[in-house]
DNA sequence: TCACGAAATGTAAACGTTTACATTTGAGGA
DNA sequence: TCCTCAAATGTAAACGTTTACATTTCGTGA
């Protein structure tokens, strides 16, 4: 049976006050108290119950997660990041994953209510309104990678609109005028943003935008694969592909070795991610490199900023920059150095946008 | 301000305990008094304090899971099969991650106490007198792909002996008797295992144990690159790879094309996993495919059987078994059908040891 | 020794829900 | 109409902690 604070409060013979105060640090404890309190909980391995505790103080210490979907290294990566940092501040971390659709974020939203102090939200379907209507206006929150563009929340984006066009720049500076592009899943932010990146680099070099140059994808390396045919059907030919993310790129890849087409030499390849297995695959892939942990520890730094603050201050929107890494699949010759050795993690800086 | 349950009362005109039994779906309320309260309550949005109800009931709806580090698709993938499952039962996941020893997961499981109904355990490094030291022997416990081979445990782990065993025999059947070994991380469960499979393949083909063919690797893409070197300075020189998981045979796949080694006709490959990406490198990877998914989905199962049942009962321990896919890695010339367009995803069934 | 002020500790109520047992209500039968 | 019994509802205490305010203790100075 569990102990309580009556029992150690009973076996140090002080009150139960004494003994919150131990336990909460209170300075108003002497030390011969303190050391006696603490040894009749050692007794009892006592561990102050944390749903009496949350009720007391209307705090959980826990952080709210919602994703969209757990798939890949991205979002294991995503992840680890929030988790070490919400661990270093002693906040938990309650994951609510597959939500992609309103009535699922909503419910979503009223399940968690009471068990977090502050939520990471990650969803592109999201909007302001089932926001306001489902939370409660004094629950801290952070948006990631979502597509509001409301003024009056947190939020965290990848810059994605950069990245893509640095990537189909470099491959216009390979010489290539003719560039497909496999897009990212239809709806979702990070896909329409890429598209954006590349439609500007084209503009920027001055290339007409060709629609049939535009193809479906899914962020999955099968629907990468699959896009490739009717791209080699095209008259005339694209020397290049921009891939939305590196699994598509690595499925294009593979067909295109499967139709003789070499890569870069017939055709020049490029990705977005920076995944590891990047580096690994024949030829390297040219990416925009995502500090995904980053996002996610930066994340939980701003939520815990909002839950521990007692005036509300203003919001903010940051991007984290990207950065192109030309490997061999655009048609470069050198590789990064220590691109395969030590792969070198660059901590992002922030910028306010 | 938040509502309660008396301003619910209140309003509906009844008793603070009517509400309660309407919210927890008693019997013993008139389905016109329900209405009455649920139309109170809607009015004020009112959602139970889950606090409070913890208190009450000594339950949280919610289970833990402590996992060793966050890498990679092999941990999304389980996590989303845990949290798929979790949430279908109306169950909550709270996550901890990055608990590498003894002690850090000592104080995972103190931290934990008293939030979680019952606790899923994925760490290599774990024992028995830690989790009896640390846990009230009454809290549910499943343990996933620890070493611990007590009976006294729920456990899950995959079948890496005979899916590495499988592996191996096939390079065998394909002629190959001197067969190098890239290792898994050193103590890791899976690695030893796998290792073993190696070894116990070996044997049945009559082929002699040679540990200069054992190379140290770390489950990482980069390891699987750097081993190779040593590999094919080996006089004779090895005529095939067993990669204890997918990422490092990648790494070795693309350190055999530097060096200018042809896959599979000088050197044959297979890995272990069977992640997405293994269908997409040329050549396609030879691997072990394993449910990962479903190896999440099956912990927390066994899990809320334990934290619903009234009488313990005796404890299983349960290995998921494993499943060869021989693509061209290894020699073979044909595929498994549907591996590129339409991979299927088998369900796996439980066999209990 | 007494008085005063600060530090230390204790008491009682609060937090929001659940539920055992008490009380009331309603239906059916004599 | 009265009685009985089952269903429905209400009352009060419990769950374990925190903390405002009350009370006690201790140290210092006159």
């Amino acid at each position: 049976m569990r102990a309580t604070i009556k029992d150690v409060a009973k076996k140090a013979g002080v009150s139960i006050a004494t003994v919150s105060r131990v336990f909460n640090n209170s300075p108003l404890v002497q030390e011969k108290t303190k050391a006696i309190v603490q040894e009749a909980a050692r007794s009892f391995s006592y561990v102050p119950n944390p749903s009496a505790r949350s009720l007391s103080t209307r705090r959980t210490e826990t952080l709210g997660v919602l994703l969209p979907d757990l798939h890949g290294e991205f979002f294991s990566e995503v992840i680890r990041g929030m988790d070490q940092t919400a661990r270093k501040h002693r906040y938990h971390l309650l994951i609510s994953s597959s939500h992609n659709n309103k009535s699922e974020i909503a419910a979503a939203l009223g399940v968690m209510r009471g068990r977090v102090d502050g939520l990471i939200i990650m969803s592109p379907n999201i909007d302001a309104h089932t926001l306001n209507t489902n939370l409660p206006s004094s629950l801290p929150l952070v948006l990631l990678n979502c597509s509001i563009e409301d003024n009056s929340f947190d939020t965290f984006n990848i810059d994605n609109f950069n990245g893509a066009r640095e990537a189909v720049l470099h491959l216009i500076g390979h010489g290539h005028r003719r560039i497909a592009v496999i897009k990212g899943t239809e709806g979702n932010i990070d896909a329409r943003e890429r598209l954006r990146g590349y439609l500007s680099a084209l503009e920027s070099a001055g290339i007409s935008r060709a629609p049939e140059l535009e193809f479906e994808g899914m962020f999955t390396e099968i629907s990468g694969y699959q896009a490739v045919e009717p791209i080699l059907q095209l008259r005339p030919r694209p020397s290049a592909i921009f891939a939305s993310n590196d699994s598509m790129a690595i499925g294009a890849m593979s067909a295109l070795e499967t139709f003789g087409v070499a890569v870069p030499d017939d055709l020049a390849l490029a990705g977005f991610d920076d995944t590891p297995i990047a580096r690994f695959v024949n030829p390297a892939l040219t990416t925009v490199h995502v500090d995904i942990s980053n996002l996610g520890v930066q994340a939980v730094e701003r939520l815990l900023t909002s839950v521990k603050e007692e005036h509300p201050r203003g919001r903010t929107q940051i991007v984290l920059p990207t950065r192109l890494v030309a490997r061999e699949s655009c048609g470069c010759k050198m590789r990064p150095a220590n691109d395969v050795r030590n792969p070198q993690e660059e901590t992002a800086s922030l910028s306010a946008e």
